[in-house]
DNA sequence: AGCTGCTTGCGACAAAGGTCACAGACAGCC
DNA sequence: GGCTGTCTGTGACCTTTGTCGCAAGCAGCT
């Protein structure tokens, strides 16, 4: 196995850092695979690591006692998750699956801690990516909140359609749904009166928006 | 005016810090004041200065665009808000207006970055802070998407009945309906509900646990 | 004691969302 | 080229939640 280095200066935790320090940091990490589907991480179980997406992509969601599946981030190159419990002692916040075949970029929660303490820009670096971490589910709760299905399902779009930035995983409506905080039915007609609306066209396999502005202000209601 | 150092060694920020760091971080603080449903920040607006609550309490909430409003936090004595544009340079993220009379304890942007630079197991603090703050976004979350109304003012009913630790809000029906992002009357009918399974019973003013057992029951589904 | 505002308590509806039950479409795989 | 399992489309129906409109109740103030 060989950490790619030029994927870790990329990692936020890590910018900022000499050539030098990288390396030192290096012989912490350990890596992981996964296959599409696998489950990486189960909610509510001990910590005993973080992880940073090196290849893929990886979704983090939580799990109602009847099943239900709320989508709460996409984790794609270069990002962390499964790093709150390093900071404060708790089991793992959110189970955690991937997307399709993913590489992982592992460190152990007293290796990382290790780190901290000799490099002090990293708990920096960690203030700001805990940070956007915040804002993002505080937008999650005003969604849920203040937002009708419809809207969030046409942010949805607005955030996932193509626009060539990254991996982008490929969504069902199953997915859609779980990120939305609904049910899967309830994508399907939102999609159906998006499309009547004229904002989009659904084609076979395949969302096009015709209409970005409308798309746009039906997200806002 | 005069900063209480004894309030300043019990913020989770500040701790692991000797009293000569203590005294140079005093330095930095300015005291403001707020009376009863005071708006103390608004979201969106730039950010130039972080929190801490001396004494009282304040909440921090959005509000939609046509007037709902979502609660997402209270802060008590010893706690801080609107610290994340700190370290992501970003707006207010929330809303904060007292509950009360308060006291805070300001620090301007600069001044925290200048500390988090001399102060190293600041940094580190703030990581274990912001962490909780996480959590508890994402316990939010859960609720909105999984709960029905009713659990959720039970579990409110349950986290803000009398255990006599710190000062608690007194909530209004209205209140607890911006904590579990519904409507006032959803708050009123669940409670009459609730007390009709027999878990609570509503009096002059005052909400009394009868059955707490039965509560926690309700508030899982 | 008498005002004035906030807080509650309902009841009747309306609207949004969730559930169920299938049928058809498609993709990937032997 | 057929099979199988997943994904999608859809209608009917039920539940939950939201909205409106008032009428009391209560608390603090003068």
């Amino acid at each position: 196995m060989a950490i790619d280095v030029e994927l870790l200066k990329s990692i936020p935790y890590f910018s900022g850092l000499s050539p030098a320090e990288l390396d030192s940091i290096k012989e912490f990490i350990f890596e992981r695979a996964a296959g599409s589907g696998d489950l990486i991480l189960l909610e509510g179980e001990p910590a005993d690591a973080m992880y940073f997406v090196a290849s893929g992509v990886v979704k983090t969601f939580k799990t109602s006692t009847d099943g239900k599946e709320q989508i709460l981030s996409f984790v794609r190159p270069g990002e962390p998750f499964n790093d709150v419990p390093v900071f404060d002692g708790g089991p793992n916040p959110a189970s955690v699956q991937a997307m399709g075949p993913v590489v992982l970029y592992g460190i152990r929660n007293s290796d990382l801690e290790a780190i901290l303490r000799d490099h002090p820009q990293v708990s920096l670096n960690v203030t700001h990516v805990l940070s956007q971490q915040i804002r993002h589910l505080v937008s999650l709760v005003e969604d849920l909140s203040f937002r009708h299905v419809i809207a969030r399902v046409a942010k949805i779009l607005l955030e996932y359609a193509s626009d060539g930035t990254g991996p982008k995983p490929k969504l069902t409506q199953q997915e859609m749904a779980a990120m939305a905080g609904t049910a899967r039915e309830m994508v399907g007609r939102s999609l159906k009166s998006l499309e009547d609306e004229g904002a989009i066209r659904l084609g076979r396999q395949r969302i096009v928006i015709t209409d970005k502005k409308a798309l746009q202000e039906i997200a806002e209601r």
